[in-house]
DNA sequence: TGCAAAATAGCACGACCGTTCTTTTATAGA
DNA sequence: TCTATAAAAGAACGGTCGTGCTATTTTGCA
């Protein structure tokens, strides 16, 4: 218990040595979580693609369960910096709520690879109760609030029909994004991206949209222009 | 390869002793997969829940792989006789339509146990190639061709609007289903059904529905009235 | 430069996996 | 009832899994 080595406040900002390898695998852990699943995830390929022995991984987390919940974060702090974020710098209203599906779209079809834990993280965990669970429902939730709140801030804006019900739109938002992965990861549509912004567009018709037509080009330029 | 047993042709109604237990191992084996995926499902397990040994399971399928498919087959069967087959006796165009989804809803919703495989199976296979993803595939295309004669036939009939592209209301109907599974049983809200019928009453008044009102409630009585 | 502590490796364990082989039991036609 | 054959059980295999233990190496401050 000496105090040779600061034990209990290690919050500098260069991450120390075990830090930074600890990083590393979460890194290569998320890889392996989005293609084989956080089931999948096994301790012996995650050492392997990290080059390391599998008692060092292990060492890291203390369970497998830790681990996964170690990725379930490192994937929720991603999603929120790749999706969320940005969309702060969109006028509020209904161009940020334009911005926002657009990055969601784009995160959820654009690589083939590389595929969303939340939704194969549903479906492996939707009847298996535990912290793993939970974190991914939380994380889920939280960003389900955050399209919510986007969606309400446009109706406030007067840019969406006064008796709008957020939550409906919401649900139907998530399903045009799901059946989005669906169709072009399970099924290999190619028309599927297509199809889910026409949906899209057809549901800010059906809610009162003050304008129909997007802000920005669907195909390129994403580049937060934040310029009206 | 003496003909003292009808080894080639064993067609008749009654199944013999060993048929009749291979359908029971696939029944358990359903259930099984449903609940803890296809992945999931392991001989082991499904020996024991169908008080047999390990290998007196596998003699019936060869291999893992052969057992997962039959599981597939069986539940596309199911799904067909459960789903599918009722709303023929429903009125051809809009009529059908409803109780097609109508019955889409209630197989997808009603039991929080037994998820829906073609949901939890393209998450599991999604990018991993073989006749288990095949078989899958397949089943879910076949459905979905169904889906779409029926809303074709809907607009053939006049209860939609001429112009409708049958795929995109396809596309949005789908994604009603896996937001409705996606928030019932992994998020366990309750209102996602609600919200899915109030969805698809959107999409239909926006494909121009001859009539609004639902022709059957949506809470009971689903008993193929086939009157009217 | 020395040294405690952290980080990593090595090894072995019990458990379960799919699969194969051999042996026993049940079945059904003669 | 006898018997060929199908059906089921039993045991064992190589493999991978998560996880504990004990060594060894690496790190970073005195």
């Amino acid at each position: 218990m000496t105090a040779t080595r600061k034990t209990e406040a290690p919050e500098s900002k260069a991450l120390q040595k075990g830090q930074q390898t600890k990083a590393a695998i979460v890194d290569a852990a998320l890889g392996l979580a989005t293609q084989i699943g956080l089931e999948g995830l096994s301790i012996g390929a995650l050492a392997e693609v990290a080059h390391m022995s599998k008692s060092g991984v292990f060492a890291h987390f203390g369970s497998r369960e830790e681990l996964q919940i170690s990725v379930v974060r490192e994937y929720h702090t991603r999603f929120e910096a790749e999706v969320f974020l940005p969309i702060l710098q969109a006028e509020r209203g209904l161009p940020r709520l334009r911005q926002l599906f657009a990055n969601w779209t784009k995160r959820t079809s654009a690589e083939i690879d590389s595929g969303c834990l939340y939704i194969s993280g549903a479906a492996e965990f939707d009847d298996r109760p535990g912290p793993v669970r939970d974190a991914l429902a939380s994380s889920v939730k939280t960003w389900l609030a955050a399209v919510h709140r986007t969606v309400a801030q446009a109706r406030e804006e007067g840019h969406l029909a006064p008796d709008v019900d957020a939550e409906q739109m919401v649900f139907e938002l998530h399903g045009l994004i799901l059946a989005l992965q669906y169709e072009a990861r399970f099924l290999r549509s190619s028309k599927s991206l297509a199809r889910t912004l026409k949906g899209f567009e057809n549901i800010l018709l059906r809610y009162g949209a003050s304008d129909v037509a997007p802000v920005i080009k669907t195909s390129a330029k994403r580049t937060t222009s934040s310029k009206k």
